[in-house]
DNA sequence: CGTATTTCTTAACTTAAGTGAACGAGTTAA
DNA sequence: TTAACTCGTTCACTTAAGTTAAGAAATACG
């Protein structure tokens, strides 16, 4: 398991043993369970997630309803708002599937971070690349319908299909479920 | 207009007058005409741009339309993707207004961030903040109404309305130019 | 194993956005 | 000054998503 997060490491920096080590030594990983809460909206939190294995998810709940923003599987990495900004938070995250997370608090980063300025660099890359990422995302969403975007998600993620709840996935493609029904519908007899 | 810059560099770092000149030397600064084309789709380019003064646009041509998904101005920087991922632009970029721009390439970058470290730092934090906003902007977008956003944006950015053409508007909505002037009216109706 | 509960689908109806066309106001250019 | 063009608005019509409700399918749990 510990693999998983070097692997992903390794693609930025790399590590000695010793590093590794260090590392291992500050106890990251984390089992959750299907559907546990690991952030709440108003609560203050330090800590970030990087998925090692199974599925997490980020959400608000804007008049009762809850709208589901992002996905975040393995080898990807999700840094709350609230510890960026260290007010409270405005979403949820919870535990789409039973998962495997490393967590870090800001207290662990800044040990890390001091005793190997490497990680520092990672940290850059890596918030520019996501950046970068987010953005062309961020275009897609805007410029395309629900179908293509139900469409697209097929492509690109079609695991995410299978393993989300499609009340889920309907609320990430901006719609309502009976609406991702249809559409699906739609589809179908499109194909025959 | 320098000031402007400064200001804006000057939130992240602390710059000498030493520094401030070899900025200066550089020779940043562009004037250009509103309707001017800085990047097109296809094209590979170095240019980053932030605004001093005036506003510019990222847009797309999808079936013969412009979908435009951002505007940026006084303030605002924009490092477009072609220059992070070195492949041919997916977009345009063009000029809204009659605006001033600093332009910098990457061998500039390159040439200050060489120079001073500081640079790259600023970098970091930037990117970082960047981030964190174009993340929760792309919530909102996800859990609203088209009539939201064009609250919102009358909200947040009462500015743009004014210095943009309408079907800019819709566009970034995600919405047709009719659909906003129905929209438009929808909300004068229910004030009175 | 069967019951309860949640999740997904379907349907009928409402509302809002897309489409195509026409119109008037404002701008540009001959 | 007039003709051509652009831009925003309006209208009638189509299409897709929201809403409410009911029923089927899958899942969880005692």
């Amino acid at each position: 398991m510990q693999d998983i997060l070097f692997d992903f490491i390794s693609k930025y920096i790399s590590l000695t043993e010793d590093e590794k080590n260090a590392i291992l030594s500050l106890d990251l990983f984390r089992s959750v369970k299907k559907g546990v809460t690991l952030l709440k909206e108003g609560q203050k939190s330090q800590d970030c997630y990087f998925v090692l294995k199974g599925c997490i998810r980020k959400y608000y709940i804007i008049d009762g309803e809850e709208k589901t923003t992002a996905f975040y599987t393995e080898m990807e990495a999700l840094t709350p708002h609230c510890v960026i900004n260290k007010a409270p938070s405005e979403y949820f995250i919870s535990c789409v599937e039973d998962s495997i997370l490393a967590v870090s608090n800001s207290d662990m980063e800044v040990e890390i971070n001091s005793k190997f300025p490497k990680f520092e660099i990672m940290c850059r890359i890596l918030s520019e690349e996501l950046l970068a990422k987010q953005q062309i995302n961020f275009d897609e969403f805007k410029t395309s319908s629900p179908e293509q975007r139900y469409q697209n998600l097929l492509e690109n993620r079609p695991d995410l299909i299978q393993r989300v709840p499609q009340q889920q996935i309907a609320s990430y493609l901006g719609i309502k479920p009976q609406s991702l029904s249809r559409l699906r519908a739609r589809i179908l007899e499109k194909k025959s």
